[in-house]
DNA sequence: ACCTGAACACCGTTCAAGT
DNA sequence: ACCTGAACACCGTTCAAGT
């Protein structure tokens, strides 16, 4: 049987929260506009989540809950190196073409003064899931380099496609420009 | 003589908006706020910066003129490619060094739905200067690449660079973390 | 449990009024 | 020219009151 209608408000609440902070930032989001999306008033929102930093948190846990997911799921058909980079580089491009909406915790780092410890711990959280994969997926290529050299490489792939889908993210959400910069990480062994 | 108290507070008003977009964000920047930090009324404010939007232009335009000048006295001394690379990515860290501040268009990227089409000119601008100048460095380099290419990869060095500022924001302005990343673009041949 | 309206101190903006 | 207070519709948040 399907779920009490609770539960379905509190989702909707997420879904629109999520897609709001992708493409405006948290600090653009309003608990009055989130209401009206999904059909109640503001302070019935409150009810699901206490405090907008609550909301935050709660938006950053599942995110990269569902992102460890995804990015594990891309290993099951233990694909070739670049084709897996490719596919990581992908969902970065994906988001830029739906509505230019950008990582929610690429939106996060920026606004990160607005947000308190809870969900700083997420978006480190975060940032450790796609370093961890990234990392896994290096140490394939060089087996015989130090972890402490991975894992800086991992690292800055991820700062890398951050900035190229923020970067265009500012430029109204140009593939062409994000394609353009993902070759040229390509071309300078960034991603190898 | 000196310039009339109509300028000092302009200029005081600035000075403040700059930090506070680069620290917190243009949404989280209150006219109030801003008057009270340089002495006057909220409304005061709007004497001389009419719109929020007008401020964000002011700010933008100025600061893409401050890099235009700093960037072109990098190469005065014609130093050596790896060290202008090297000075570039330290323009970076400085920011992150000093209250965790990020550019102040590395934000306004992130925050580009709030922004009206004059700011996203300056936004432009400021991202035209920076690939300008990485272009004729990256030329010097490689004299027989195509402009195309040379273009490609320094946009890429651009989105990196802000990739890894705001990545570091959101780690508290980590320069340890900023530094490695750094490292890990020169070791994949990123910057040369 | 879920929802609401009213209140509070905030926000950008406008404007008539001061000097 | 420069500054102000008051008003407007917004904002997150709280809370007593409903069902």
């Amino acid at each position: 049987m399907a779920s009490g209608k609770q539960i379905d408000v509190r989702e909707a609440i997420m879904k629109v929260a999520c897609t709001t902070v992708q493409m405006h930032g948290y600090n653009a989001l309003s608990f009055r506009d989130l209401g009206e999306a999904v059909g109640v008033k503001s302070s019935s929102v409150h009810h699901y989540f206490p405090t907008k930093a609550d909301l935050a948190e709660a938006l950053a846990s599942r995110y990269a809950d569902d992102f460890e997911v995804m990015l594990d799921g891309l290993l099951k058909d233990e694909p070739e190196h670049d084709e897996l980079m490719k596919a990581y580089a992908a969902i970065y491009r994906e988001g830029l073409a739906d509505n230019n909406r950008i990582c929610l915790i690429g939106m996060m780092n920026a606004e990160i003064s607005s947000l308190p410890q809870p969900v700083r711990a997420q978006i480190e959280r975060f940032a450790g899931v796609h370093v961890k994969w990234l990392t896994k997926v290096l140490k394939y290529r060089h087996p015989r380099a130090t972890p402490a050299t991975l894992k800086a490489k991992a690292t800055a792939i991820y700062a890398a496609l951050q900035g190229a889908q923020i970067v265009s993210h500012g430029f109204g959400g140009d593939t062409k420009l994000f394609d353009k910069m993902i070759d040229a990480y390509i071309a300078s062994d960034l991603f190898s």
